[in-house]
DNA sequence: AGAAAGATCTTCT
DNA sequence: GAAGATCTTTCTA
């Protein structure tokens, strides 16, 4: 019998089930948990503190047209796999895709918490100098993880240098509000904002 | 074909 | 509080 291997996500991992939730209720769940990507200059992670939810039936998502354009392609990919997508010209948008292939649902992750690499994620962003405004945006946790685009379209499930895990932080005063930043669609509540309460 | 808007952030005033 | 940077998609003529 072959040695077990030892991976950074081998305990607590977030498996397919997980993300093959009603896409709505993961939003909810991801609050809590923690991003951890390995990128060259060593291991940066966050607790995930705002997230979005976005589904084909709805106008303000990149899915609700179909699957024809370039852009949208990795949304209808299985639960678990990477969307990023650039926005504005300018800025990266990191979601994870969820329900079965073909659904094209879809969760933002809108903001973290820092956790390791704190060093690395201000060498990241050399203009910000307070912690808090790090990481607390779509576009800025991309920047702050240096997160490359050609992570779109992988799977988060079992890969090697990006995963989210359940480290069972515990999460307070949950708000649930319209989406940020969109025209259509404003009716529904599938945004979700956390207090990340510290390690017991 | 051209224009406008968009799941944003920074730098001004 | 408002504007600018700048790429993809969608809407309009």
């Amino acid at each position: 019998m072959a040695a077990i291997q030892i991976q950074s996500h081998d305990m607590d991992t977030l498996t397919s089930s997980f993300y093959q939730q009603d896409t709505v209720t993961v939003a909810e769940k991801l609050l809590g948990k923690t991003l951890v990507y390995q990128g060259q200059k060593g291991v940066v992670s966050g607790i995930i503190n705002e997230t979005e939810a976005y589904t084909q039936d709805d106008e303000a998502s990149h899915s609700y047209r179909g699957r024809k354009t370039k852009r949208n392609q990795p949304m209808f990919l299985s639960g678990g796999h990477i969307y990023m997508y650039l926005i504005y010209g300018m800025y990266y948008c990191f979601n994870i895709v969820t329900e079965e292939a073909g659904r094209g649902c879809a969760v933002l992750i809108r903001g973290i918490v820092p956790a390791l690499g704190l060093d690395i994620m201000r060498q990241n962003r050399q203009k910000i100098d307070s912690e808090k405004n790090l990481a607390n945006g779509p576009g800025k946790l991309v920047l702050a993880m240096q997160i490359p685009p050609s992570y779109n379209g992988q799977s988060i499930l079992n890969n090697d240098t990006i995963s989210i895990t359940d480290n069972e932080r515990s999460v307070t005063d949950i708000q649930r509000t319209g989406r940020i930043g969109i025209t259509k669609g404003i009716e529904k509540k599938w945004r979700f904002c956390a207090t990340i309460l510290s390690p017991k």
